[in-house]
DNA sequence: TCGACTTTGTGCAGGCGTTCACAAGCGGCT
DNA sequence: AGCCGCTTGTGAACGCCTGCACAAAGTCGA
């Protein structure tokens, strides 16, 4: 997670007590009940569900005892009511701005991702630190110089972070951030990054799940060699869908 | 993911019985093993190159023992061997042939991303279902149909796919990439995919990453307020860094 | 050659997460 | 009104993962 291994904090607030790797399915099953709403399904039971976000119907009663008793026995739960009730547990009632470092090849392609928008953010600016960018416009937003930075996290009330840099400047890159107010990155740079207590990074390694995926596949080409010559007979049963 | 809960399988092969946190976690190692030995180190401590992964030491040399003693007591690991032998693990000694799906906005800052061939995969073709995308030139392949998915996949031993289509397309691609021969999917379209046993899919959502740490920058914001009005005081010692 | 120091590899305990299985509770039917 | 069937919410068991602490094993210097 593979994620939730440190303890998880019991700060004083409602969703205190939610566990990371509950808190890491939320956001599916929010998009799960999305698509059931549109396909105008008004309750929807923990099994269904469950399907659609492709878990245990026991893990998801439990996922969702976290937040409360949102659901009726017998019957299920009330799609609206839990699109709200996860939107609210995981913060989504407000629109939070976020600021964009790094316009290259990937920086472009975040900068236009439509799913960011709709899911309740929104991209208070973007920043490179190449006098070259500055000025070009993507998405309809003109590219900022990073030392702009500090400005418009101030201004824009900007709390969230995007490093979509290369690896050697994502460090500097994060430092700017932190000191200028961020206190939650994402950082699509493969490296790790180094920051003070109190700020959140996550990390998205695009080359790191398709080694994991190697892995898998050299698994299979072995056991299918050693327990049969036949390419694609005995495959275990797996997913890993999970992360 | 979160990640490993369900049961490692022990299957034949050199590689059986690593744990999947373990496995996720080896990229991470390379990397911080490359960095080293570009910057001249013969050698490296556990306790450096865990500084150097952002993990526990204790737990570096629990994950490096499931490959084996390459060790020396009283002085480290070499650099040049571990490298070797977590590239084996991994199954990186061959380059894997990968195909792409989709070259929308995502996809085509995919194919640029020069991460995947630095790290052992070859993109073997780019695919789109829009005719109007056949024939453009990215990155230095030619766009195909993806009906030519079925020919491509068989003639250069594909058998891992990524899929950087909209959501609503995935789950065909994913179909047809099982049919034409492919066995593990990277999968960016923010769905969940239904696929055989012995396929194996691992999902990157990049809006999903944001809203987790929404969820923790409501946290930070709630306790703020109710413990002291000060916007930037007390905010709790915790990173997330792992995933 | 011997002793002191350093670092690996691992036994063990504790915590978190998942899953099973079932009691509690709600709606609908008779 | 009472019963039946369905679904939620959760207690409990089990397994994986983490981190501590230490013995084993190697190096370096005298």
């Amino acid at each position: 997670m593979s994620s939730g291994n440190r303890p998880r904090i019991r700060a004083a607030g409602r969703t205190r007590g939610v566990p990371e790797a509950t808190v890491a399915r939320l956001p599916v099953y929010l998009r799960a009940l999305h698509a059931l709403a549109d396909a105008g399904h008004d309750t929807v039971s923990s099994e269904e569900l469950a399907v659609a976000a492709g878990v245990n119907s026991a893990k998801l009663r439990k996922d969702l005892s976290h937040l409360g008793s949102y659901g009726t026995r017998g019957v299920g739960y009330e799609v609206a009511l839990l699109v709200d009730q996860i939107s609210r547990a995981l913060g989504l009632t407000q629109r939070w701005a976020v600021v964009l470092v790094g316009v290259g090849n990937l920086g472009h392609a975040l900068a236009g991702y439509a799913g960011f928008a709709s899911r309740g953010f929104r991209i208070a600016a973007l920043f490179d630190a190449d006098a070259e960018r500055v000025g070009e416009r993507i998405a309809g937003q003109d590219v900022r110089h990073i030392d702009d930075l500090d400005r418009v996290v101030a201004e824009e009330q900007v709390s969230i972070g995007v490093i979509a840099t290369p690896a050697d400047a994502a460090q500097e890159v994060a430092d700017r951030l932190v000191e200028a107010g961020v206190t939650s990155i994402l950082n699509f740079a493969p490296c790790v990054l180094q920051v003070p207590d109190g700020v959140d990074v996550r990390k998205v390694d695009l080359a790191l799940e398709l080694q994991i995926l190697s892995f898998h596949e050299q698994r299979k080409a072995d056991s299918a060699g050693t327990v049969t010559p036949l390419p694609a007979s005995h495959v275990d049963a797996r997913e890993v869908v999970g992360q």
